[in-house]
DNA sequence: CAGGTAGTTCGATGATCGTCGTATCATATG
DNA sequence: CATATGATACGACGATCATCGAACTACCTG
């Protein structure tokens, strides 16, 4: 079988294949967890200690196309910022019960 | 880089990261939507029609180690049932804002 | 301009994933 | 017992993934 058959594909179900890819990571859910609990934007580079630089950002980059993170430049150093509003608009509950798990307890 | 920091693994981190993996790949978040949707259980070949029965059962295998779906024999066939409260009372709210984003639009 | 700091890009590597077909097992029924 | 049905086990294949180091770019500062 070659899956051709004919099922609604579902546009958002796209998106929400990336997010829960994105999340299911214990690193990048680190970094979203982190990105939560500061209120204010920080460089990139303070977060996941342990990791290489190319491998975060390799996870910024998963974050960022999945839609979670918003990232621009400043000065010599890249901020991000969790993009809390779309993602609670998008997926309502998603985040705070992937993030709530630890935080809520 | 080797990551060897002493950060917190937080065991229930590995679950949700087999439950977020679990309900990244379309086709399982399709079955998990089916079987929450019908009240009885199923047997498990009347899911995910068009894709072939080995790749069925690595589905529903990924599914029941991630805790989302039980399963038993019942005669010739073998029948599934989502394990919608054991999934709510441990990560309170996720099944319904990934099952909702679809459901309650 | 020289040097340093912060990120990105570019392979590469080993692991895992989704999918398949075939062979096999278990159970029910003729 | 023979057969049909529903599901699993076993590789196998190509794709994707997480990770790395090394080379490169962008920017600030002295």
């Amino acid at each position: 079988m070659i899956a051709e058959h004919p099922d609604a594909p579902d546009p958002d179900d796209v998106d929400l294949s990336a997010v829960l890819h994105a999340l299911s990571d214990p690193q990048r859910r680190r970094i979203v967890a982190e990105l939560a609990a500061s209120a204010e934007p920080r460089p990139c580079g303070s977060f996941a200690p342990g990791i290489s630089k190319s491998t975060r950002t390799h996870h910024f980059r998963v974050l960022r196309e999945a839609g979670l993170v918003e990232q621009w430049k400043e000065g010599t150093s890249k901020m991000s910022r969790l993009r809390r509003d779309d993602v609670d608009a998008r997926y309502p509950g998603l985040l705070d019960s992937v993030l709530g798990s630890k935080a809520v307890a």
